[in-house]
RNA sequence: GUGGUUGUAGUUCAGUUGGUUAGAACGCCUGAUUGUGGUUCAGGAGGUCGUGGGUUCAAAUCCCAUCUUCCACCCCA
């Protein structure tokens, strides 16, 4: 035990059974954002730390992973600055590179850095995986993937519809039942300035999205605790306790904020949004909710949120519309909205579900059994042809006994054997055992193409 | 970053108040079965008890440190 080797902390190895599993969601999400004409981007698993400090807050920084500048690391770092040991002045001497943290923002360094090649509306997707140096706990990890779908130059509520279009088709597709919410940040923004805390809109927006977790008394505790009024948060009420159809919903909120400017524009995207909803059929529930707000700051617009019917788990899927991503890189007045797929909780919640296909984890077709010399060089040719006819296929390696190929295309989910020996290779045929039921047939090499395509 | 928790075979776990050679199940390998996998039966391999130090005649067991696992908080997907 003490000299099998590990691996880091919050990190997985992804064995092919798992693999095979992933893969099939990251298909079905990469087929519709395809569908929908998004373009796959990739960029480095590594950034310039300068490019990824500052953009996720203090917490975030401390959990950026820094790559170790190669060579003498320690050049820059002066005798003084040793002894100090304030590691977070002294990172910057000693790392030059990090990890990025999210797909967003080397999103966003692309777009300002590539912006002269870039036709806008630029839509673009990345399935890649992200680095967190957080604690591992539950559905939590130091490395996993992101399938972030994007389009920026846009202000059209158009893509807003046509991310809960994606949303739904993925979902339907993965077999999953789920509710879609909604909601605006500028409908929150229109509410913090109705009880007189503009200012405390992020304070406000992390209190209430707590809301089903910890629940109101708590939420107005830390609504209190970030200094707003008591008053305040009695006349936010109402609010947090809305229920009703779209339009109750509606019209509550628009005598609560209809007086403000910011609130009137939530309200009109809202409508206008849902108008275009209506025009559709979905599988997935879709609702307002007021209480969603979901944590990143540079949201401005309409947010999603995507939560399993069938399981509860946390968000498996969030987005919403960002003014001005691109600002902080220098390049102001670009509208996006995008969408993010946590795959491994949608992986989590397939799991547990047993939603998986049955034949995802088995892609080989057919195995030859290996009988020895003369009879490898019967198979190999109409092997070679299974192939190209697209049938996935292999021969075992070694003429090993009978039990040891059987076992090996047994533990492989291989649904198709093919033998052999004296007998078939008289007749020009092979015996074509199905491993499931154990049936077995003789065939001719043609037969056998057709009957596994 | 804060609090708790875990560590014994490839895996999941037993292991008494500290006391002979540390066990089980599953998995793996071999055989029963020289052209047939899953079932059955028999046999076999596999452990520096996370690591380092301490207490003791004696430590998987007690103490300290450290690493690790998992969970909650913060934050987040």
């Amino acid at each position: 035990m003490a000299n099998t080797p590990g691996i880091p902390k919050g990190t997985r190895d992804f064995s092919p059974e798992i693999l095979a599993k992933r893969n099939y969601i990251f298909d079905i999400i990469k087929d519709v954002f395809k569908k929908f004409a998004y373009r796959q981007l990739e960029t480095p698993a590594m950034e310039n730390l300068s490019t990824l400090t500052g953009k996720y807050g203090e917490e975030g920084d401390k959990l950026l992973f820094k790559i170790l500048n190669s060579g003498n690391f320690l050049k820059k770092v002066t005798d003084p600055e040793l002894q100090e040991r304030d590691t977070k002045k002294m990172a910057h001497l000693v790392a030059e590179k990090g990890l990025r943290y999210d797909l967003t923002v080397p999103f966003a360094r692309y777009v300002v850095q590539h912006q002269n090649e870039i036709t806008f509306p630029f839509k673009r997707f990345q399935i890649q995986p992200v680095w967190r140096a957080d604690r591992p706990q539950k559905g939590r990890y130091r490395e996993f993937y992101q399938c972030d779908a994007d389009i920026i130059g846009s202000y059209s509520l158009i893509n807003e519809l046509e991310i809960v279009q994606m949303i739904d088709e993925v979902f339907t597709k993965l077999n999953l039942e789920v509710t879609i919410k909604i909601n605006n940040r500028k409908l929150l923004a229109g509410i913090a300035e109705r009880i007189g805390y503009p200012e405390k809109l992020i304070d406000l927006t992390v209190a209430i999205d707590k809301l089903d977790k910890i629940g109101l008394e708590k939420v107005y505790e830390e609504l209190r605790l970030a200094g707003i009024s008591d008053d305040a948060i009695n006349f936010l009420e109402p609010i947090l306790n809305l229920g009703g159809s779209f339009n109750d919903q509606m019209q509550c909120i628009e005598r609560f904020i209809g007086e403000t400017e910011t609130g009137v524009t939530g309200i009109v995207e809202t409508e206008k949004l849902f108008s275009y909803l209506d025009m559709f059929k979905f599988n997935n529930n879709i609702e307002l909710d007021l209480t969603l707000a979901r944590g990143l700051t540079y949201y401005t617009g309409a947010i999603f949120e995507v939560i399993s019917d069938e399981i509860q788990i946390g968000s498996i899927c969030g987005g919403g519309r960002y003014d001005d991503l691109t600002g902080i890189f220098g390049l102001k007045g670009v509208s996006g909205v995008g969408i993010s797929f946590g795959a491994d909780r949608i992986f989590d919640v397939m799991e547990n579900l047993n939603r998986f296909p049955e034949d995802t984890t088995s892609s080989v077709k057919l195995m030859f059994v290996n009988f020895g010399q003369k009879e490898e060089k019967y198979c190999l040719p109409v092997l070679q042809k299974l192939r190209q006819n697209g049938i996935n296929s292999e021969i075992f390696p070694d003429s090993s006994k009978m039990k040891k190929q059987m076992k090996y295309a047994n533990s492989n989910k291989i649904p198709y054997v093919a033998l052999a020996g004296e007998n078939e290779m008289q007749e020009n045929k092979f015996t074509l055992k199905n491993m499931e039921t154990g049936e077995q047939q003789l065939v001719t090499a043609a037969e056998m193409i057709k009957a596994l395509t």
